[in-house]
RNA sequence: GCGGGCAUGGCGGAACUGGUAGACGCGCCAGACUCAAAAUCUGGUGUCCUUGGACGUGGGGGUUCGAUUCCCUCUGCCCGCACCA
């Protein structure tokens, strides 16, 4: 596929940049240099860039070398404009394929991790990127998990954690919890089979407890993608109404004593309730089931139903008839039946609702289905009302929208909200509910029945019940042999590890055998790299203070919700526990694109490797059979799409590589890799090359006091680039700054340089394009610096400035339109008064034969950007 | 269903707060060099008719001297949430 640029073979070494000598000669002076090591102490201002940090499953994909080399341009061109910049580098090392990879080939989890580790340590390596590796973290050692054990007991201490019952999706098969993204169409992703709801004791993180902070600072991150705050935004999805309480009475009409509570977005249709509904995990559907068998069984089926998107998006709603009455709060004598229904969940609220069918879709097809009364209590404004609930009494539409309350005693005639004021004020004034807010965020369940993870530092003791590990037994580590033969947890049935003496009462004692959620050590990891090897406390707070928030994150958005949502919450939660004192964790956050690549196809459907196709022009075969191309697509194993980052290092080297992935498209787009686009990155940096190599003949000195025009509009191209690529690095427009720094080395190649002040401009021009590209393609780029004569390394040389003064020409070219269209040009002085602008349009002949003789009716002039002449 | 985004040449994409649409690159075409090819270099390349024009930023409409940009509407694609009461 990858034909090696046969130009790498033929060319003599002084046509040729040769990448293979130089990337790897700079990547060691800069490790020699300790180019890339923060600052400690500093003078500068301080920058911390992060990427997110790489799960180790043994090897860089093209993915990675995006998103490294996004954050190493911010990192360089950081640096170069004065920061101390911290650009660390980690191992998020815990998670399920190293559990699936002893599985498969009986390697232990620990050893197949770190050996992955050092095989992707090795490949950053040819990359060149600005990293510092003393600062190397890896979560699956105790020195960095025993850190969230503590953090963990302290979360539990002011509350922040807790222990519960509840209902999660369980793998019959692989005897474990799985997560809601792990269950595909109800069923379990590795084992294909029907998922259960169980109900087992789980450890939570109370994430709800900052739901409205978490909310409201939203707002303040100014730097994060819109689409990302959105969705969080949504995620945490708040809603304001009510809860309410509706004494029950049974069949013979008696009161129970008991009394349900729901929670409504629309107390103001209360007088439209015709039934309540309840969720068949709610307690008092147990309850009722205890005597009717049916509803037993009803309710089990509920539960076999599965909680994935799938399986509720199909499902038909159904319900149950407790025989339960529920008491209106507002109308004396009035009850409404209590079913039990499929589309309540327990989770969400108090886990029942009532029911309006006229203004609530979903109820109105529940009503219709069990043949319940629907009563319009809203009507639009302006339409009479007395028709407009016939009409609706009689169809199957909800009325949904604003309106004024009809039928409904004390509300009638208030619009929507002002009624819902009036009836949580009388809920309240009868004591049968009040108003609330309620949200959708859930609490963090970080229990999981799986042995690559942190332990929860948690003893069972019959006598004492939860007690915490003791700070001096911490860290509680994994145990080492384990056996994968058989399903489950292998901590669980481990032989002795989980059996301890209760650290209260000495007594025999059970470890907790779950350990943590892997989105755990990720939640925080951005603030051990601010003291990473210390030992006590899993940071320095005077050192987390100092760098954190970190200024500028990049990551996929497939962690737009839950990755980023947890370390906002961890850093609350580790500020009420004084670990440091901050809320946001992240003051800028950039959301990259996929990379993809065509797919292919054999005639009997089995995806092909873009290395097996030979491809040419629109058509392409495999061993001579016709091959299907298909669209682009995130590069997978599963579609065999995926291009080998190290071939493509070994075959153009590293600078290539990023230049390609910068230039082709805007970093938050999908980038598209082929063939072509690499090889035209590889041509350019040849070219620059060649012109940095006509440079270096010509000494070095300082610009002649007088410079001939055409060498004056180069110069002036070169401070106008400087100052455009500065801005289109500040902003991520990388591929822009790409196009503005090769529109400049055009200009440099086309240039007369044999006119005043041509050989210093273009030598001037040549070293501008170096520092400019730099941060982008650090190798050749410093690679040009020192065969300019430098003695420094361009990696550590500030910025280039820009003359503003230089920035525009005395002179404009502008448009000239007739009523709209342009009809041609004209080149005027900058400041030259408008009537010189409109005499200058007037006289082009294009003009004149649009206005044919007749005067213009009106002439618009925008100076330095259009003449607009409406004729007549 | 709800929420959000996007739509520009053969392709990826430029165009700052409304002001010369198509920068830069890929691809393609022609030429130079070469025995030939590769590499490299030069020129061309939105569409349609004849020089000169006309048309052109998904379709339709509007605001404006002027719209890829603002407003309305329709269509198509992508993403998020998904019985949230």
């Amino acid at each position: 596929m990858l034909h090696p640029p046969l130009g790498i073979a033929m060319a003599s070494p002084e046509e040729r940049y040769n990448f293979r000598e130089a990337e790897t000669k700079w990547q060691k002076t800069w490790a020699a240099q300790n180019s890339f090591r923060v600052e400690e102490p500093s003078s500068k201002p301080k920058y911390y860039v992060l990427e997110m940090f790489p799960y180790p499953s043994g090897r860089l994909h093209m993915g990675h070398v995006r998103n490294y080399t996004l954050g190493d341009v911010v990192a360089r061109y950081k640096k170069a404009r004065g920061f101390n910049v911290m650009h660390p580098m980690g191992w998020d090392a815990f998670g399920l394929p190293a559990e699936n990879a002893a599985l498969e080939r009986g390697v232990h989890p620990g050893a197949w991790t770190r050996q992955n580790i050092g095989v992707m340590r090795a490949q950053f390596q040819p990359l060149g990127l600005s990293l510092d590796w003393s600062r190397e973290i890896t979560s699956c050692e105790p020195e960095y998990y025993k850190h969230e054990q503590k953090m963990f007991l302290d979360f539990l201490k002011v509350g922040l954690a807790y222990r519960k019952e509840s209902w999660v999706n369980w793998d019959p098969v692989e005897h474990t919890v799985l997560a809601n993204e792990q269950v595909i169409d109800g069923k379990g992703w590795r084992s294909g089979v029907d998922v259960e709801q169980r109900k087992l004791n789980q450890w939570f993180l109370k994430i709800t407890h900052f739901a409205e902070d978490l909310l409201q600072a939203i707002e303040g991150l100014d730097r994060w993608p819109d689409k990302v705050r959105l969705m969080q935004h949504n995620w945490i999805g708040r809603s304001e109404g009510a809860r309410v309480t509706w004494p029950l009475t049974d069949k013979a009409g008696k009161d129970t004593g008991e009394t349900l509570e729901v929670f409504t977005t629309r107390p103001d249709t209360l007088f439209g309730a015709s039934f309540c509904a309840i969720s068949a995990q709610h307690p008092l559907a147990a309850k009722a089931a205890e005597n009717d068998p049916a509803l037993a069984e009803f309710i089990a089926e509920c539960s076999r139903g599965g909680t994935s998107t799938a399986a509720i998006e199909t499902a038909e709603k159904k319900g149950y008839d407790t025989g339960l009455k529920a008491r209106h709060p507002f109308v004396a004598g009035k009850t409404v039946p209590v079913y039990v229904a499929n589309f309540v969940l327990m989770a969400y609220g108090s886990g029942a609702i009532f029911g309006c069918p006229g203004h609530d879709e979903r109820d109105m097809e529940f009503a219709r289905k069990y043949g319940l009364p629907v009563r319009c209590v809203v009507a639009p404004a302006g339409e009479d009302p007395n028709a407009f609930a016939a009409a609706l009494e009689a169809g199957n539409v909800a009325y949904v929208d604003d309106g004024v309350a009809i039928n409904s005693e004390f509300l009638n005639g208030l619009a929507v909200d002002a009624a819902k004021r009036a009836a949580i004020a009388k809920l309240e004034s009868l004591k049968l509910g009040t108003g609330t807010v309620q949200y959708r965020l859930r609490d963090w369940g970080v229990s999981r029945q799986r042995y690559w993870g942190c332990p929860i530092p948690i003893i069972y003791c019959e006598t004492c019940g939860t007690v915490p590990v003791p700070d001096k037994d911490l860290p509680v580590t994994l145990p080492e042999d384990v056996t994968f033969d058989t399903p489950g947890n292998p901590l669980a049935r481990h032989p002795t590890w989980k059996h301890v003496k209760c650290p209260a009462c000495g007594k025999n004692a059970q470890r907790e055998t779950d350990t943590f959620d892997t989105f755990f050590e990720s939640s925080w990891y951005f603030a051990r790299f601010c003291s990473p090897h210390l030992a006590d406390r899993p940071f320095s707070e005077t050192a987390a203070m100092n760098w954190l928030p970190v200024d500028q994150y990049i990551g996929g958005v497939e962690h737009a919700v839950l990755h980023l949502l947890y370390s906002r919450f961890f850093t609350r939660a580790m500020s009420a526990c004084g670990y440091l004192n901050l809320k946001e964790p992240f003051a800028g956050m950039f959301t990259q694109g996929m990379v993809c690549h065509e797919t292919y196809r054999a005639a009997d459907g089995a995806w092909l490797e873009p290395g097996a196709v030979a491809k040419t022009g629109e058509t392409a075969t495999y061993n001579g059979q016709p091959v299907t191309i298909g669209r682009s697509e995130k590069m997978s194993k599963s579609k065999k799409n995926t291009v080998d980052p190290q071939s493509i290092l070994d075959t153009y080297g590293a600078d290539a590589a990023r230049l390609f992935m910068l230039s082709d498209s805007p970093p938050d787009r999908d980038l598209e890799w082929t063939d072509a686009g690499i090889e035209g990155a590889w041509r350019y940096l040849n070219r620059l090359w060649r012109l940095a190599t006509a440079a270096v003949e010509i000494p070095e000195g300082p610009l002649p006091a007088v410079l001939d025009p055409a060498a004056a509009v180069v110069l002036r191209q070169i401070h106008r680039t400087i100052s455009a690529v500065s801005d289109d690095l500040e902003k991520f427009r990388f591929n822009s700054a790409v196009a503005r720094t090769r529109e400049l080395t055009n200009a440099l190649a086309d240039m007369d340089r044999g006119v005043g002040g041509g050989n210093a401009v273009f030598r001037f021009g040549v070293a501008a394009v170096a520092q400019l590209i730099n941060p982008l393609t650090p190798h050749l780029s410093e690679e040009i610096w020192q065969s300019l004569g430098h003695t420094t390394i361009l990696t550590e040389t500030p910025w280039p400035t820009f003359d503003p003064a230089l920035l525009e020409d005395d002179t404009v070219t502008i448009g000239v339109q007739v009523n709209g269209k342009l009809r041609g040009t004209i080149t005027v002085a900058k400041a030259a008064a408008n009537d010189v602008f409109e005499a200058a349009a007037l006289a082009l002949p294009a003009v004149q034969k649009q206005l044919d003789g007749k005067p213009p009716k009106k002439v618009i002039i925008v100076p330095g950007k259009i003449v607009n002449i409406v004729a007549a």
